[in-house]
DNA sequence: TGTACATCAGTGAACGCGCGTTCACTGATGTAC
DNA sequence: TGTACATCAGTGAACGCGCGTTCACTGATGTAC
């Protein structure tokens, strides 16, 4: 166990995290400053220092986090999707995470980012192979690659508009239901629907 | 022709806008200052105030003005478009518009934003009533406003993850491709499409 | 087990900065007579 | 056409602020003998 109160702090670096998340979850508009960061927890403004070269790998890592939790997230909504229903399901919780988070998700995506930082970066790529994992499983046969592209531009899209008041958000049901229907309307399209349409009910 | 270069400025209102343009254009990732929105207009840092409440509503009128500027580079991509091709024309139209003014994008939609601005707000009712009005020329017949919905989503994800260097942008080319094949994946499976399949060349 | 010493992770004062905003002001403009 | 005066749109000094970052420092920790 690390001591506590001590004058070393135990595990100042996670603290740091911890803090800016806080930070961003009480002011979902206020930007992140080191020095707000090391007040929040409980240290002097320059401590952070030893373990985050500058505020820009303080919020780099911030993101990556946000990154890897988001992937929780999703994946806590189906732990391995194959029906466009499912994919809807994962759909929904970026989504509602984006609007849980709203800084954090502006942290992650709408700030102009340091393209450097590797933990981001790869992250991100984390991110976007699992989105083609999951459309590959559903759609079997089809050009992953475009289409996952498509699904996270329109679900992406579908939290931004959302996040910035440019769509009814009034209640979560209603936002959910607005997911599902814009995946549905594309996932109707997809080639690989279109192929196996015969065995189904037409209309 | 109001007498430049004297004490009265003439119309540092405009200027104003001009010179939070030229610097969002100048700085893709630097937030306005409205003492650097003066400094830049010629002016006192004080100045500014005699048009402009605060720094809030400067960046509400510059969000505006951004707005009123993509619907009229939406317009010009092409004047009333009635297709699933001449809506992608459109949709390659947002996203180039996204690329070409990162910061003013960025200022437009990925800023927490004054809500009550009503400059702003009328914009972007323009803006969505806009992308409603084409969807309802392109399919006759069909919910306009849920459509319209999931296009403006798919095509506004498009250009955030485009901005934000999460996908291929590498020149416009391969994003205009990109941006033409999400849209028709979606196009393709909306029911006027599908209604109207038959008098097509299926395939 | 005890001591000397290197290393590590903090402190706190200080730097220079740009910011938003206020205030009393003044120069320019335009209108009434 | 000329003058008096109200109004308007600027100026510039000043305020208090929080910020990122540097620096020399010091207290705590752990290791070698």
């Amino acid at each position: 166990m690390p001591p506590t109160g001590t004058y070393h702090h135990g595990d100042l670096r996670a603290a740091c995290l911890q803090a800016a998340r806080e930070l961003l979850e009480e002011d979902g508009s206020a930007g992140l400053s080191l020095r707000a960061v090391a007040r929040r927890a409980g240290v002097s403004a320059t401590a952070p220092y030893r373990h985050y070269a500058d505020r820009e790998a303080l919020v780099s890592a911030v993101a990556a986090e946000g990154y890897r939790e988001l992937a929780g997230h999703l994946a806590a909504a189906h732990p391995a999707p194959s029906t466009p229903g499912e994919l809807a399901d994962v759909a929904v919780a970026y989504v509602r995470f984006a609007l849980e988070h709203p800084a954090l998700f502006r942290a992650m995506f709408a700030e102009p980012c340091d393209p450097t930082s590797e933990e981001r970066v790869a992250a991100t790529a984390a991110i976007s192979e699992y989105v083609r994992g999951i459309v590959r499983a559903t759609f079997p046969g089809v050009d992953a690659e475009a289409l996952s592209t498509t699904v996270w531009a329109l679900v992406h899209g579908l939290a931004f508009l959302h996040l910035d008041g440019k769509l009814d958000a009034s209640s979560p049901e209603v936002v959910a239901a607005q997911v599902r229907s814009a995946v549905h309307a594309l996932f109707n399209a997809s080639p690989a629907m279109a192929q196996s349409a015969t065995a189904r009910t037409a209309g």
